[in-house]
RNA sequence: GUGAAAGUAGCUCAGUUGGUCAGAGCACUGGAUUGUGGAUCCAGGGGUCGGGGGUUCGAGUCCCCUCUUUCACCCCA
């Protein structure tokens, strides 16, 4: 019996592999190279972890099960949880800022579609403990070093970003209701998808008033962070979050990446938690969902049962990304291939065991090698050792008998014979 | 959860109104090639035509169901 492979799940053979590999390599040396500690945590939680930030039509979107004494328990569909569970446990102990990272294996029970899957994995960096928004900079800055060190140009990604308590503050100040703010921002969300009338007809839907209509419209459409105060007078409270926005775009100027951030009030993020900050990277097309997703969320460790610490952070999916890579051709050839430093081959089949034994000794010294299963010829082996992308081959031949090896670099294809001696003491 | 399209070898695909329709290229294995490579030539293995049911003398082809994939919607932590 035939048994498919589970709906949204990928397998990964030696070339997607290597793949999956490098992109995962890079997130983790770009973390470490900005200051972050890799962290990580249990597959699965209590189920009423998900539930407590997101509710109960949330829980739909996870695996679920119910483990032999009867606890609920969730695949983890994301990992802030764990990472607020986690720091909430030892929060007297850790020295802050709290820089942390983790590129967790995640699950999420939706319909699969482009660049969103039922299995993947995401970067997530935060920091916690600074209420600056130098550490909001900060993870921004870790997550377009990454971008530019693949290879993306500020041509290819665009990091949007707005704030959340900013709108919150001039919405109001515009005379909406505190209740009323919740699905404007469902609808804000959705500008950039909308045709214009149909994003205007649904926010009439919201906002009666045809001033204050006026208004957002024009908020929605400024560029830059200046403006804002022009449309709508701020009070102390909008001024103050108006006054961050500008703080973090100077910061985001000083540390050379400028070029790829750009104010965006559409930038509304779909869940409550956000306080602050929040951002999106898209790839400049505009054609693929979100790169990368993030923001402050300074309630979120007091919501799980800690003391009120803030923080922020940012996730990014390796799907919407490869997809990316590969559009831009920026994942080479050699990301797939598999490589191996030497390949022993022996030219009669009396020399097989010492290519073991020259193969081990090779191994031994901490460099790859392989050698062929089957007593071909030298043709054959030098085929097996090209497919491997060898970079040298060794010959045992007759020549073993006066202690010599022949060794072909096969780039150069140059061939030199050596002892096996000053070969072994060279390695 | 809703809607649309697709599914033939490991991959990309051809297969006419139902009647030599089990095929090609690439990949893989072996040989040409018993001391030298990714080229070339030859040969070979590999398929219950996604699965199940139906119509028919006869189904890869038509009908129904189902699974999977892709795309969009809902949602997007």
């Amino acid at each position: 019996m035939k048994i498919p492979p589970v709906k949204g799940t990928r397998d990964f053979y030696p070339p997607q592999m290597n793949r999956r590999n490098w992109i995962i390599d890079g997130w983790k040396s770009a973390s470490l190279r900005n200051g972050f500690e890799e962290y990580d945590g249990p597959i699965f939680e209590h189920l009423q972890m998900y539930q407590i930030k997101s509710g109960d039509e949330i829980a739909e979107q996870l695996f679920s099960l119910k483990d032999r004494g009867g606890r609920d328990l969730a695949i983890r569909p994301e990992i802030t949880p764990t990472l607020a569970r986690m720091v909430n446990q030892q929060i007297n102990t850790l020295a802050r800022p709290i820089k942390w990272f983790s590129v967790p294996r995640l699950c999420r029970a939706e319909r699969p579609q482009k660049g969103r899957l039922r299995e993947f994995f995401q970067w997530n960096v935060d920091v916690i403990g600074v209420d600056d928004v130098l550490a909001d900079a900060e993870v921004i800055f870790c997550a377009v070093d990454y971008l530019r060190q693949v290879g993306l140009t500020p041509d290819d990604i665009v990091v949007k970003i707005s704030s959340r308590k900013m709108l919150a503050e001039l919405l109001i100040e515009l005379g909406l209701e505190e209740s009323q703010l919740e699905p404007v921002y469902a609808v804000l969300d959705k500008r950039a998808k909308l045709p214009e009338d149909v994003f205007e007809k649904l926010l009439a839907e919201q906002v009666s008033d045809g001033d204050r209509r006026e208004k957002i419209l024009s908020l929605m459409e400024a560029e830059s962070v200046e403006k804002i105060s022009e449309i709508v007078e701020p009070d102390r409270k909008a001024a103050e979050a108006i006054e961050e926005m500008s703080r973090l775009f100077e910061i985001l100027d000083r540390m050379q990446i400028g070029q790829f951030c750009k104010f965006d009030t559409s930038i509304v993020r779909g869940l409550a938690y956000y306080t602050g900050i929040v951002y999106e990277i898209h790839d400049k097309a505009g054609r693929l969902r979100a790169i990368a997703g993030g923001g402050r969320y300074d309630n979120l460790l007091k919501q799980f049962g800690g003391p009120d610490v803030s923080a922020t952070g940012f996730g990014m999916g390796d799907s919407v990304l490869e997809i990316l890579l590969e559009e831009k051709g920026l994942i080479g050839k050699e990301v797939e291939q598999r490589s191996i430093d030497y390949f022993i081959a022996f030219a009669d089949s009396k020399y097989r065991d010492k290519a073991i034994e020259t193969a081990s000794k090779i191994r031994l010294a901490g460099m790859s090698a392989n050698f062929s299963y089957k007593t071909a010829g030298l043709g054959k082996q030098f085929k097996e050792a090209a497919a491997q992308n060898a970079r040298k081959v060794v010959i045992i031949g007759q020549e073993i008998e006066a202690g010599q090896l022949a060794v072909k670099d096969m780039a150069a294809g140059q061939q030199q014979t050596v002892t096996a001696e000053e070969f072994f003491r060279k390695l």
